[in-house]
DNA sequence: TGATTGGTCGTATAGACAGCATGTC
DNA sequence: CTATACGACCAATCA
């Protein structure tokens, strides 16, 4: 099928496909016009990573469109929100406009309505959808990308949930699902009542198989000979390999650890490889990772990336991730060493794919768990670059052969599991259930089933006791919590219910932050901290070897500021979560204090990226415990405020009314406290020259933020730098700055200690 | 003698969405 | 209750 043989697009279209060089469409894409995508037909799509699927959501998008109507991409990462943005965007010159909306990023509400094409996060659509967004009552095409993470306990009943609600409040919706390649297809197509097209049809060919001894056998028999040489290791041998035939490796581990050593064993072969214009590049390369901020991480990664190979994995900062993966993408990289969490992230395709890995560390299973085989095709599924590489290849590493005879049993010949709804699971109900109350999608128990009628769960589950048994118990818990009130059948929000859903919280979160909030007389930055790093909605930090010890000491020299009863640490398993939710709130603290991001990673054991994620969760959570404090008339509303500013900005009391200035962060602020410079009032005033020696001399920068802070005569024109007492932040590891009074100082003495 | 190999022991274990209102060094 | 790999350390072995 030709594109120019497409009913239903926008005129120009198709020859704007032919031009770009598409002339033929792949075989399911071709299956999924004939099923009437651009027709407005609801659509599952089954099929491999990488075949084609963005392209079908396009084709129905633009046809809805063309129709007047608007779209709706669903993605489950906000990484891959921007990346599709980015990708629609080619059809600017069709008149058809692309928004997005995220967490962190949004276009402006009155802007968003008026565009054709919005990419959102699944939880993004849920809040909208819970905040009464108009716009998404006239839409009239919904694609969900990765729709088999409805499987995920976490995050798949809100992608459930949300579906659900967006085919209610519009019965004519097209949904258009994309799925990786699943055993339960159809099912998921009865419930969305779509057709189904389901494919194993791959652009590039792929071969998958199992490295053992001197050898990969490959699923079709065939063997290719890849030795390993003495004290070798099987990956370097691999990456090697593919390497001689100029193709690039993506090799997946299980943990951060071990993807940080085997890419610096990896560094020694692509360094072998490189030609000296790549030596030049990555050199840059290299320069740019480290300067992204002071840390062991960005200097390690900075040290592999040199030699064409790097890590990847969620420690990163953000900026670290994309500048991976863009070298990856433009071949300057040679091999990356990850963890799982690039299988599922932006598009990164490889020559050649190594799972090393396929067992990983789990808690609740006791020990070294098997990937699922969803996982693993997904890994396998990064293999080949279309239009780059004559093949992809995808390798399992065997030690022995029975180990080989599994690996081919267990993920080469083996089909995906099938897909299950989680929705049944009670922190899930909560949150959902509130929500389905509070926006009106329900207003007795039998409403809130019917709703529940509509989602995949009641789909795919003959009985239903067990669902209502959960809605029973969480009914419960949300009257007792006064979230939700009975009168006879009817069920309706509170008003703190009301605002616990547009908050977007798990109400077993805003139920603790409201109890700690009452318990809380004057709280302290520290107890707010823990208040919230003890929620649901906040990951905590591993306790390690010694922190019990460390943490318990904390928590008693502490323990006044600590809102609400510590639980004994005796008897009560809470004490453990107590201590680790204590661990986090200690870093948040210490990041509020103006200590060094370096400082704080190597104290805590987490990257950058961690640390920005901590600071991140404790911004919302702080700003939703001030909301939840106004609305029940709080005195606490300005401790909470204020203690959120500080981790928002990183640093001490007095330095918030810099840090307010538009350009000073923590860094800044901090200088020009020592210098002198101690409010925007300061900056308006003080003698230029002290403020220009504070900046470092930075003639530019100081102009920007004299006139940021309202100063009439910014100009630092014959100006010259004063000289400063502040020493010049190569500070021999002491992170912890500024000693002045105030509400810093009783603090400091407890950091002191805990060194 | 120094380099390489081989054993034990201790230790640590993937990921990342959301409000609101704007912007680091 | 459940596993495994790595690195650090130290001892044994070989050129």
């Amino acid at each position: 099928m030709n594109p120019t043989d497409v009913p239903g697009l926008p005129p120009g279209v198709p020859e704007f496909l032919v031009d770009s060089g598409i002339e033929a469409l792949y075989p399911p894409q071709a299956a999924a016009v004939d099923a009437g995508v651009t027709e407005g037909d609801s659509l599952v799509a089954s099929v491999p990573t990488a075949s084609g699927k963005t392209l079908v959501a396009e084709l129905a998008m633009l046809s809805s469109v063309h129709r007047g109507g608007t779209a709706l991409y669903v993605v489950p990462l906000r990484a891959l929100a921007s990346e599709k943005k980015a990708e629609f965007e080619r059809w600017a010159d069709f008149d058809v406009e692309v928004g997005i909306s995220t967490g962190n990023y949004e276009s402006s509400e009155e802007w968003l309505s008026s565009r054709d094409i919005v990419v959102a996060t699944s939880e993004k659509v849920d809040s909208l959808v819970r905040n009464g967004a108009p716009w998404i009552d006239d839409l009239t095409c919904v694609v969900a990308d990765e729709v088999h993470l409805v499987d995920d306990p976490n995050r798949g009943p809100t992608l459930e949930v949300t579906l659900a609600k967006l085919r209610r409040i519009n019965p004519d919706l097209q949904v258009v699902a994309l799925s990786a390649t699943v055993d339960n297809a159809d099912e998921v197509a009865d419930w969305l009542d779509a057709e189904l097209v389901k494919s194993d049809w791959r652009p590039v060919d792929l071969r998958t198989g199992v490295h053992y001894g001197d050898a990969i056998t490959f699923d079709d028999g065939s063997q290719r000979e890849v030795p390993v040489g003495r004290g070798e290791r099987p990956t370097a041998a691999l990456v090697d390999d593919a390497l001689d035939d100029g193709g690039s490796s993506l090799v997946f581990v299980n943990s951060r650890r071990n993807a940080e050593a085997a890419a610096r064993r990896q560094a020694d072969v692509t360094d072998r490889h490189l030609t000296d214009d790549e030596r030049d590049e990555l050199a840059a390369l290299a320069d740019e990772v480290a300067s992204v901020s002071e840390t062991e991480t960005s200097e390690d990664l900075a040290a592999v990336v040199e030699k064409g190979a790097a890590f990847h994995h969620a420690g990163l900062s953000a900026e670290h991730r994309s500048l991976v993966e863009d070298a990856f993408r433009d071949r300057l990289l040679k091999a990356i060493c990850a963890t799982p969490t690039l299988a599922a992230g932006v598009n990164t395709p490889s020559r050649r794919v190594i799972v090393r890995d396929w067992r990983r560390y789990d808690g609740e299973f006791g020990g070294m768990k098997p990937l699922d085989v969803l996982e693993v095709h997904q890994m396998f599924g990064r293999a080949g670059r279309p239009g780059l590489d004559p093949y992809g290849e995808a390798v399992l590493l065997a030690k022995d052969h029975d180990t080989m005879d599994e690996l081919f049993d267990r993920y080469v010949h083996a089909d995906p599991e099938p897909v299950g709804s989680k929705l049944a699971r009670e922190p899930a109900m909560r949150t959902h259930l509130l929500a389905t109350v509070a926006s009106g999608f329900a207003r007795t128990r039998e409403g809130l089933l019917d709703f529940l009628d509509r989602t995949l769960y009641a789909a795919q589950s003959e009985e239903t006791a067990r669902l209502e048994s959960v809605v029973d118990s969480v009914i419960e818990y949300l009257v007792a919590n006064d979230f939700v009130e009975r009168n006879g059948d009817e069920i309706t929000a509170t008003n703190l219910g009301h605002t616990v859903s547009r908050l977007y919280l798990d109400p077993m979160s805003a139920a603790e932050i409201v109890d700690g909030l009452r318990d809380a007389d004057d709280p302290t930055p520290l107890g707010l901290y823990h208040l919230v790093c003890r929620t649901p909605d906040m990951y905590q930090l591993y306790l390690k070897s010694g922190d019990r010890e460390t943490y318990t000491e904390l928590c008693y020299e502490r323990e006044t500021e600590l809102l609400g009863r510590v639980p004994s640490e005796f008897e009560d398993v809470r004490f453990e979560e107590w201590l680790s939710a204590l661990k986090t709130a200690k870093l948040l603290e210490d990041w509020a204090s103006e200590v060094d991001e370096d400082r704080i990673t190597e104290r805590y054991g987490v990257g950058p990226g961690d640390l920005r994620g901590k600071v991140d969760t404790a911004e919302w959570l702080l700003g939703a415990a001030e909301r939840l404090a106004v609305e029940l008339e709080l005195d606490s509303v300005v401790a909470v405020r204020e203690a959120k500013k500080r981790v928002e900005d990183g640093v001490r009391e007095e330095l918030l009314d810099l840090t307010g200035v538009r350009s000073v962060g923590r860094k800044r602020a901090r200088r020009l406290f020592e210098a002198g410079v101690e409010s925007r009032s300061d900056l308006r005033e003080a003698e230029k020259s002290v403020v220009l020696g504070a900046l470092r001399g930075r003639e530019r920068t100081a102009e920007r933020i004299l006139e940021n802070a309202g100063r009439q005569d910014p100009s630092m024109d014959d100006v010259s730098a004063a000289e400063t007492a502040v020493d010049d932040g190569d500070d021999g590891g002491k992170g912890e700055t500024g000693r002045s009074g105030g509400a810093g100082a009783d603090q400091q003495a407890s950091l002191g200690d805990f060194e």
